[in-house]
DNA sequence: CATAAATGTCAACATGGCTGACATGAACGC
DNA sequence: GCGTTCATGTCAGCCATGTTGACATTTATG
């Protein structure tokens, strides 16, 4: 800060620091925010792609596998391993899909939203105290740069309209023509 | 969470799904975050805990092995044995420490500093291309939410004004954030 | 009816967390 | 100066979760 106003390295200099500082905010955050879950996985035996199922089922009940293999970018294998589990287990329940019988479309039983919300309670809980620390202002900065860091046009689809009006969703030009879409329009894998 | 659709809560549904969007936010922007890196790791045949301590090094020459435990908070036998790899193969070699005789001081060789730079060309331009397109006011929004979700109030010092700095303090017991995934309890693949 | 799609499954392998036990040399306190 | 603690390394095995490849089943579709 103090020697800002020194000439042109030290502008470059700060940038790559500015930058730095952008790779290790995304690092911390992403390791606080996903500490707490764990812990709790960790007392069902199961882990955070555990977490990834259920969250992602929770938000968009009656998805199919190929829609949360899109999403998780995991292979049907991998993800074979711990969707089982979490149905043998009775968090999850499939059934055939109404247009086309050959999907399996994904729900959470009554315990599976149990321990869902308990997973997310301190997650939201934490964005809520960083979103209300900051201000309204900074959570539409906040959304811009992580949609920006986003990179497929698909992925940022979901949070143009559904979008938060309380202080994020703003004006920028965002305006992608589509309602609001309640669960389940998602973006297939094409 | 999952039953907040009660007519009558609009305000707190939204509010809901503006915390849902934060969490997936967060989710989304790592999971691309780490993904090229990824794929220039395999052709070096190393993984991220590899990125984690080039990316560590670099930043911090001299650093010590204690030092990048605690930040990378992984036992030191999973440090060792990315550890020992970088340095049989040239991207880092460890000095004897000349206060402390004990301690390994940690550097990057010319072939590690290079892989350095290949690795997270990447990751700063996908940070400058979001901080650019957001705008600066929205990058300082970016940074204020970003350091609410960190939970330590020693992490977030790191950011404070080290602009003028460039390496990390060396403070003992804690440093930098990284680029890669934050380690979790258990298991954690590539 | 032939083919493609959505899903499941088996098997093998790699990465990178973990724990426990033990070793070595350097620093430090008494 | 001796014993203890500290920083680090190493061996060995376990576990979670990613990967690839091959193949099966059911259903949709031209």
């Amino acid at each position: 800060m103090a020697d800002m106003n020194a000439p042109g390295l030290n502008l470059l200099f700060l940038r790559d620091e500015e930058l730095r500082q952008g790779i290790e905010l995304l690092f911390f955050a992403y390791r606080d925010f996903t500490a707490e879950p764990d812990a709790i996985l960790e007392k069902f035996g199961f882990g955070r792609a555990h977490h990834r199922v259920i969250y992602f089922v929770g938000r968009d009940p009656g998805m199919t596998v190929g829609e949360l293999l899109a999403i998780l970018r995991i292979t049907k294998q991998s993800l074979s391993r711990v969707l089982s589990q979490l149905v043998d287990q009775g968090f999850v329940v499939q059934k055939t899909g109404p247009r086309d019988r050959r999907q399996r479309l994904l729900y959470l039983t009554e315990k599976g939203a149990d321990l869902e919300r308990q997973l997310s309670a301190e997650q939201r809980a934490r964005i809520a105290r960083a979103y209300r620390a900051a201000g309204a202002q900074a959570v539409e900065g906040f959304r811009k740069v992580m949609l920006g860091i986003i990179g497929q046009e698909e992925d940022r689809h979901r949070f143009d309209q559904r979008a938060g009006q309380g202080q994020a969703a703003a004006q920028p030009g965002k305006a992608d023509g589509e309602a609001a879409e309640p669960p389940r329009g998602k973006a297939q894998p094409a």
